[in-house]
DNA sequence: GTGGTCTAGACCACT
DNA sequence: GTGGTCTAGACCACG
């Protein structure tokens, strides 16, 4: 498990940590019924609120990525390699459509648009 | 002027009405010295508080999209249009930059990304 | 709107007060669109944290009982009686499982529960 | 003694061992004076800890269903079958009174509600 | 004025 | 040991 918070930015710390461990558990570098360290563990090392923690924590079970065992601590869930991917177009797919929304009403074309996006990729 | 804003994106208010319009001054809709309508006005047809509009005129004085006489109004700076198109282009880069990032680390492949877009883009 | 919260019980506060809310909703005794008072004066009111107040308005939210408008307070969500109906009829039937599970582990025949039923309904 | 537990229910697991053995005990299928497995047999079998049986144990000592002689085990408390009804009815009429004060105030009427238990019951 | 986030420290229930 | 809940008080962003 590798968080790096940044307290300046603009996006909760809570949703950082939901962000960036959905996405470990998505590319299945966290494996099924792998264990997660305490809350409380994680609130010493990273610096923060054990109630940071925990919304975090909160928020990756309710979408399914976690399941926890009171007394027994939190698991990565057991998910078919389908699940991940839908989940993943699924956050993609929303994402990109904002995104393409505003660019395409900044009068960006397609062109320009694919260009960053080599530059970005290191095509 | 045309602006339209949803009260239930995440997206404040203000910031909604600053990237619509300041988009249309970029796309060249709105040219160079027009005046705006009193904040007061605009709030009222808007359904928004003053502060609100204020807020969002703020941020384009701010950024040199617009410019304010004080007792006269608010008016469209005078851009030329490599102004315009450096603006366009420095937003989008860096908005392009922080989309990629977290695409790239849900790992998506660049091909998977591009068809995508291209559906936006209805190509 | 009107909450009783009983410090010593079991189910935790927030739970109270959710249960205790979105029942007045599916009652019909909060209206769509009425403004909730803001949390912080709950929270003095019935002399809790305005976090486990948050917590409830949370809950509250996520299942669409009541929505969010930041900066200006919270709302009853505009439901349509039908999904109120279904609402409710989704909630008891899963309780009313679930208890009738019990019931039949212990061997309480069909008659034996009715008699206590219509005892409560004073029939 | 037949006990399945769920790890992923809400009830504790002590809990859960105390309802279904007491249930049992009161529906006759485990005889007085019979004696239970030792807990850490249960425990091991039940895959959970001891302290877990242990308090199950507990629960259903003081609640008069089971007495241990220390050194030689714990067993089925001798209950008259008046006593049983007892226990089982007040059991049944404390947990119903509860339910049916949800159900009511959630304005569930008499004969909704009787619907859904026959259903149950399959009548 | 509103809600949103965060902290530090406390107490409790479950395993 | 684990997670679950709660508090009091703080700071920030939005309208």
């Amino acid at each position: 498990m590798d968080i790096v918070i940044n307290n300046f930015s603009e996006t909760p710390i809570y949703q950082q940590m939901y962000e960036q461990i959905s996405a470990q558990i998505m590319k299945g570098e966290l494996k099924s019924d792998d264990s997660l360290p305490p809350i409380r563990t994680v609130a010493k090392e990273m610096r923060v609120s054990v109630i940071t923690v925990k919304k975090a924590w909160e928020e990756l079970e309710r979408n399914g990525f976690i399941y926890t065992m009171v007394g027994r601590g939190c698991f990565i869930a057991p998910l078919q390699e389908k699940e991940l991917d839908l989940k993943k177009d699924e956050l993609v797919k929303e994402r990109l459509k904002k995104d393409m929304e505003y660019y395409k009403s900044l009068g960006i074309r397609y062109e320009e648009l694919i260009e960053v996006i080599k530059d970005c990729y290191q095509l």
